[in-house]
DNA sequence: CGACTTATTGATCGTTCGGTCAATAACTAC
DNA sequence: GTAGTTATTGACCGAACGATCAATAAGTCG
């Protein structure tokens, strides 16, 4: 019935078909959907196809859980970069980590850390990632620290507590979505605290 | 070599052996791997009788699941109890949620997470220890609030904070253990000074 | 001791997974 | 137009999953 006339492409377009299917599946439907044959089937193609192109499926998996990450990361860099000023950069930081979070994502990072321990490249990638996370926002802290907006001594360690804290209530907030908004102001308050930011600053903008 | 004669046993106790061994599983080697054959190699009996003793292997990963919840929260819940004061009982209840976290459990808690999408049932028994939690924790702040102790006026909104954050960090701890310490530190005067606690009730508690 | 209940086995089914390989046909280049 | 390269197919493996069911034997009870 569909049966169609089998068409040739380069491999460097055929590649990056096969990453982009596994890129939304996995947003779809989970890092452990993300198969031989789902991205076959949703590219249209063979599922022998698939593990020609790729090595093994672990690695792809590990891959496109790398570029998801990155593409996140960078996207709240990009937003960060665009605020005023220093207190303004912590506070459009915990905005998008809490309040503007992507469910897909939280998601696929949950997934992430199921899967990294029988999946060795996701396990590498994972930490990588994690780390990269921990220094950008290590680093936005410092800056506010070193101009005094607020108090960060010890920027590595508060970022780590920042990342893990806002890692475990998306988790929660994608699995039983519904208190996002109220969640939102405690943890920016709670952090503008820990950094000593001055209680004004915040009521002034509507925290 | 090792065929043995078959032992027959009454039905409590075999429900109690495929029971023990999943749970052992789920703390050893993770939640997707308890399986039907996993199961029955490890009491050594047949795949098939764990299928007659278990309507649905998807339910017993549920219900095993809440076994391992349930007995955590109840232990937590008993050392929180043998605590002195108010102040005393909610640094208890941080230090066992981060410092003296079970890492088998914690990543069982991941595994929940991550496996809820795709098991109605298991969704559901996380939905409701998750609520179990924060209705403890919620509890033990109430408490701490009522005696002047602390200030929690919004009880459930922080320990949903507490349990959401702590989770996030034990899950981080789990993976790539390392700096559970620092962390500890970190959290307790966090959440101590967002409960508007005392500098000094933790000072002498060598916070 | 013999009969009956039923816990237990062993065999089997259908599905899905990752992975391999010869055969085929679509483009390309001469 | 034709030959050659190779992207693509289709047909396979073996392993692991959940699940079902008749046949069997262990323990019990009269």
């Amino acid at each position: 019935m569909t049966e169609r006339k089998r068409i040739r492409k380069s491999p460097a377009v055929r590649r990056d078909e096969i990453r982009g299917a596994a890129r939304a599946i996995a947003l779809e439907q989970g890092l452990s959907a993300v198969t031989q044959r789902a991205v076959a089937e949703r590219v249209g193609i063979v599922p022998g196809l698939v593990t020609h192109y790729v090595d093994r499926m672990e690695l792809l998996v590990a891959e496109i859980f790398r570029e998801i990450a990155r593409e996140e990361l960078e996207q709240v860099r990009g937003e960060v970069a665009g605020a005023g000023g220093d207190v303004d950069r912590v506070l459009v930081l915990l905005r998008e980590l809490i309040g503007d979070y992507r469910r897909d994502v939280a998601l696929v990072w949950v997934d992430g850390w199921s899967l990294s321990r029988r999946n060795d490249d996701l396990a590498a990638v994972l930490t990588e990632e994690a780390r990269a996370w921990e220094e950008f926002v290590a680093a936005v802290l410092a800056d506010g620290h070193r101009a005094e907006a607020l108090h960060a001594p010890d920027a590595l360690a508060l970022a780590r507590f920042v990342v893990g804290a806002t890692d475990g209530l998306s988790a929660q907030a994608a699995v039983w979505a519904g208190y996002e908004a109220e969640t939102l102001g405690t943890v920016v308050r709670t952090v503008a605290g820990l950094l000593r930011i001055p209680r004004e600053e915040l009521t002034l903008r509507g925290y």
